[in-house]
DNA sequence: GACACTAAACGAACGTCATTCTTTTTGGAC
DNA sequence: GTCCAAAAAGAATGACGTTCGTTTAGTGTC
């Protein structure tokens, strides 16, 4: 059913329909399988049609990656310790990636532009971390670093899982093959894909590490006890109070 | 100078010439300007002659690959301590891509094709932490948490350091945009890049955090002294802090 | 209600790109 | 010297993103 030529009486399409069916289509289609042609099929329409809603392909990615980058809460960062609350968001935001697992190999390359409720998501992370008593040169460090474990972990989500299974492994790196063998079993048994395992892992562990950090900035030790060094001796003249969530292991 | 159809007297191509004058393409004219025309272009030669060499564009960017993480050095993990290992390995790994920004986001996208230095790579990464007394089922996500901190940090380096500096920023997000003057004038101060302050402090956290994880496990705690102690001595200065170029004394 | 103007669709065409197939020339094995 | 494989050019193809012109529909004005 062709469409004539011509302003339709009732609109086809809008930068919202096309962000949606683009998203769906790389659900389906895959990274591979998306294409303005292909997307132009799905929704009825011509490709030159987009350019009246958006800039172009890479817009359309854009506008992607709003869709899934608005279903991150960063709300809790308003209620919770920063340490739990980073944990939640996290988490929040690898789903949302790892709902979409193709869309993260087309996002990873585009520049992020700015778009408003990015923003607003990193004031509130900002914010939290505000209240938690990160000193202000050091809490745009603290976010991207999770945010940079978030991402390269959506990457792993991605990756084919029979990456190395292939002949040359067991002779050519055996303590490699085995270590894959035993996290498999391990994964098997709690029947969680495999890269759920690395991501906890290095959640746990990096959220530990900057409650530490922070702990060793704010002052010393609650007792001796520890007296463990600092995680990273970045800034010397921080005369914040320390410890306000900071919950002993 | 057009050369003529035929197999000439001295060979022109070959994979390594290949991979190396595409990295060199890639470096100058960035991920968007490296096509085929171009890199024939570069060589010499026409865009078909690569066929018979190498299996098309994307088993091009596989040896690009191959060629940035065989600068990767992983042979700490035999004489350090795994903790530290680890730092130095994270370091070098960023670095190599660091040393080619556009490579990165070219290759984020492509699936990790079974490389066999990848792979002794890894084996000797796993054989570190296996030395090092971590539970074999927690060896790969041990290793794959960080490195996804690495390569999510390496994404990092390529964003647009001005991403959000747009109008509405401060209006809309003031927390946001006064972490960010902050953490800019720290960085400043020390004379580094930002994206570099969020790669020590989220590195330091995250090795850190796993030092106390294997420590939780029950790990090689020699003289019994209680959860608190580190079960490998630390490095006092595993960051390299003050440094500006990196170079180890 | 005719008029202009804009919005939003189509359709044709372009340039670039990766890839394939054919042709041509050379090197090496027997 | 003959035959075959290797390695280059060259021609051709199809997909893709994009631009431009055309067509139709809605909106506001006098």
């Amino acid at each position: 059913m062709r469409r004539r030529a011509g302003r339709p009486a009732t609109p086809v399409l809008s930068r919202e329909i096309i962000a949606r069916a683009a998203l769906g289509l790389i659900d389906d289609a895959g990274a591979e399988g998306f294409s303005l042609a292909a997307l132009a099929t799905r929704l009825g329409v011509r490709p030159s049609s987009f350019y009246n809603h958006v800039g172009g392909k890479d817009d359309i990615l854009a506008a992607v990656r709003e869709l899934v980058s608005d279903s991150i809460d960063a709300s809790m960062f308003a209620r919770l310790p920063w340490d739990e609350a980073m944990i939640a968001w996290a988490h929040g935001y690898r789903d949302a990636f790892a709902a979409h697992p193709p869309v993260i190999s087309l996002l990873a390359t585009l520049p992020i532009s700015g778009a408003l409720r990015t923003l607003r998501m990193y004031d509130q992370v900002v914010a939290g971390l505000e209240r938690g008593g990160w000193p202000s040169e050091m809490i745009i460090p603290v976010m991207v670093s999770v945010e940079s474990f978030v991402l390269g972990s959506a990457l792993d989500v991605v990756a084919p899982p029979d990456m190395f299974d292939s002949g040359p492994l067991s002779s050519e790196a055996p303590s490699f093959a085995a270590a894959v063998r035993a996290r498999d079993e391990a994964a098997a048994a709690r029947g969680r894909p495999p890269a759920d395992l690395s991501f906890e892992v290095g959640l746990a562990a990096i959220v530990d590490g900057l409650r530490r950090t922070l702990r060793a900035l704010g002052g010393p030790s609650p007792d001796g006890a520890g007296a463990e060094r600092p995680a990273v001796p970045l800034p010397r003249d921080v005369t914040r109070d320390a410890d306000l969530t900071g919950e002993p292991a």
